[in-house]
DNA sequence: GTGGTCTAGACCACA
DNA sequence: GTGGTCTAGACCACA
């Protein structure tokens, strides 16, 4: 469910939140349901504790997935709206990125066929 | 022309990069101009002169900038072209992100609306 | 009586000995009548038979409830007089509470609405 | 400026971020004023770089420092705000507290008094 | 078994 | 020099 690309400039743990992120906003990780140990994922993957465990401190923090001492982690119930939630909150950014896509001369046109293309490529996997 | 945000958690090359990209981009920095130099910028901006160097270097890398040993750096002929090939390079990095948003349930059409604002906001400066 | 939170941080032995500390303030829980059975509540929790014993073993050292070997645990005579000298004994560390709040400069009439609101909340269920 | 208390059992890295806010809220720590660097202040307490750097980590997350990788950590320009925001959001827990003492049959005077005691002990600092 | 904290120490990019 | 990431591995409380 969870790797690595180890060729990726991304730190480990920024891939892994961003993982979870994906698994939830597609429901393959639903409300609830346990995440992988700390300790599994660390020898499935050939990762440090201590960097699974970076990631999963973040992701609790995000409001993502809760931890219960002693029994593991878990998925919120309201994950999928944080991430949601998180990514409206992101607009300002989508805004300004594209701002200088038209700053740099890019067609409207051409930025707009690469945003259809990325919702197709969703919808088609829904 | 060029400032430096000290609380920003990106690199003060990354700053200077983007800013001159930006500029060239506006049509603030025309080809065959002459870019600031190293001792001066470092001066105006309280920053290292090792740190504009690096900036520097990493636009005559990208064909941006070219530096005329003696007399200082200046505008690509083709700068502002570079930039935009750039950015369609980039489309594809637009199009995971559309993905994600997608995927996260965020509306078409609000992601697009962020879009506009974005052109639009280009479109009034120019 | 008794509940789980599985969503919160705080571990589930200690849920119980709050819980029953509450109880036993409120007068729900009186000096002499019996707790749950370990097994029981086990059971009704769906919660490790140990982790219940732990909350009670920790109950007992505090003074609130006493095991009668064969018979099962009780409400100690004077348990409501015990969380009530347990208070007492906390007082300082509200001390230490309120001059942080002072520190970060909340007034104190706003401190003092939040005691009020929790006072009042308490005296509207006697 | 900070100190550690091996008896304690809070965590090392909480005693740290509790110590900033304190010496944030005190008007000690001033925005803008650097942070001992994360070597500096693991050398001088006897703690593992890795744990100043959570601390450091959960302080810029809050909003209360902010790290210029290569520069160092600094207090944030409303770092000060941030502390009586986190406390005024904190009023919940205490009203929660309060009803507790309450419920135990703690009058209320008595626990006015605690708060007094903290809000003149803090004054008498200003 | 589970997650949480911590030490020891390496390596990196950046200023 | 600075912070950021990561490995290796220990120890703890809790279920």
């Amino acid at each position: 469910m969870f790797f690595i690309d180890s060729q990726s400039r991304k730190a480990v743990y920024e891939q892994l939140c961003e993982q979870a992120e994906r698994l939830i906003a597609a429901g393959l990780l639903k409300a609830g349901e346990p995440m992988p140990s700390v300790r599994s994922l660390s020898v499935s993957l050939g990762v440090n504790p201590n960097t699974i465990q970076k990631a999963y401190t973040e992701l609790d923090r995000r409001g993502l997935i809760y931890s219960s001492p002693g029994k593991g982690c878990f998925v919120s119930d309201n994950a999928a709206s944080v991430v949601r939630e998180e990514k409206i909150r992101q607009l300002g950014e989508v805004e300004a990125l594209a701002a200088s896509f038209a700053a740099a001369g890019v067609e409207k046109s051409i930025f707009m066929e690469a945003v259809d293309n990325g919702y197709r490529k969703t919808e088609a996997k829904a």
